[in-house]
DNA sequence: GGGAAGTGTTGATATATATCAATGCCATTC
DNA sequence: GAATGGCATTGATATATATCAACACTTCCC
């Protein structure tokens, strides 16, 4: 259950075996099933989450009721509302399992604890902090600065193996775009 | 010419004076003349800036020699292309003085000596991230959810008062627009 | 002082993408 | 196994925004 996240932050810090036996105990596992939230509209996010299995995506909606995906996270990735996390405001996004799904939460209250028992922690969270960044400023640029058939393309050389897991439709508003878009595109493309 | 460092700093971490006077150390000053480069791209961006006067902007530029703004810096923001510092990747961005600006550099090989030296500047460097990234966030939701008009409407409400001190076509390439549109909407809109 | 460069505005037209609508295709479910 | 709902595709049309071009105004400098 924890092996996941084990790994994965071996990845970046050393941790004692100690030390992550410590780490574990500010977790909460929990199953979702495909459909179900982890975060709807207006309420704080107050956890972060760690999936461990499945998939989760996050997205807010129009006054229309279309939906703005912002992200997609699988296996080893962190979700979240970040901005409400940290201001404590009510989140605008909806966080949903696109499958069913394990997770680790950590919520708010127990990352300053966290933190003080085990201060490579604070490393790790710079990190994922910086990458989580860079990300989204590439993604922003590409967002401003290329076309959809460009955005489509560059999206599918980094992370192609997504249209195997999540619908079109989904992609499309990722990129965007609407879904017709998304098709005669990639009809165009092929 | 560290008064407004720390400050800054003051505001999210607690530092002995002692603790101040070694982080001084770390940084070294550097003024720039309005139009000159702190980073031009295909250059890896080796240094973080701290702006404690004057402005800087960065941008890409694309194939047909328009540039795309990413970013402004004015006093106690910081600026930089992460994305390049942290990967050691050539930078794909300028960054550029708006005006006659005096910096705090942070050397990419001093960053870890000084977080070692100092470990709340770990936790400090953790809240500048933490709050680029959800600036960014926004940005993304923004530009992908509204019209033109509506992102001018929001830019005014947050940053309104940056029109004092930056041209209109830049703040246009912000919002993603050109410069046409930028002008036909405020007329528009008044 | 006068030219040059940078800046903002306005108009005419072009283009990428959205919207609206219809169709077919699966997959789920009762 | 018929019915339902989600999903992708295609066509016709609408719309937001870009592009191209011309013009005035300021500011910078030689």
């Amino acid at each position: 259950m924890f092996s996941e996240l084990e790994k994965n932050l071996r990845q970046h810090i050393t941790l004692t075996t100690d030390e992550f036996d410590r780490v574990k105990r500010y977790f909460v596992p929990k199953k979702l099933r495909r459909k179900q939230f982890m975060l709807e509209a207006s309420d704080v996010c107050t956890r972060m989450a760690f999936v461990s299995k499945g998939a989760l995506f996050s997205y807010s909606t129009s006054e229309k009721g279309s939906i703005n995906v912002v992200q997609f996270a699988f296996e080893s990735w962190w979700m979240a509302d970040l901005y409400s996390f940290f201001t404590e405001e009510p989140s605008k996004l909806y966080i949903e399992a696109l499958e069913d799904s394990e997770l680790l939460l950590l919520k708010a209250d127990r990352l300053q604890p966290l933190l003080a028992d085990v201060p490579a922690m604070e490393t790790y969270l710079r990190i994922l902090y910086q990458n989580a960044y860079v990300a989204l400023q590439r993604r922003l640029e590409e967002t401003i600065g290329l076309t959809a058939e460009q955005r489509y393309l560059r999206f599918m050389e980094r992370d192609g193996r997504l249209l195997l897991r999540v619908p079109q439709h989904m992609i499309a508003s990722y990129l965007g775009v609407t879904p017709e878009t998304l098709s005669r595109i990639r009809k165009q493309v092929s």
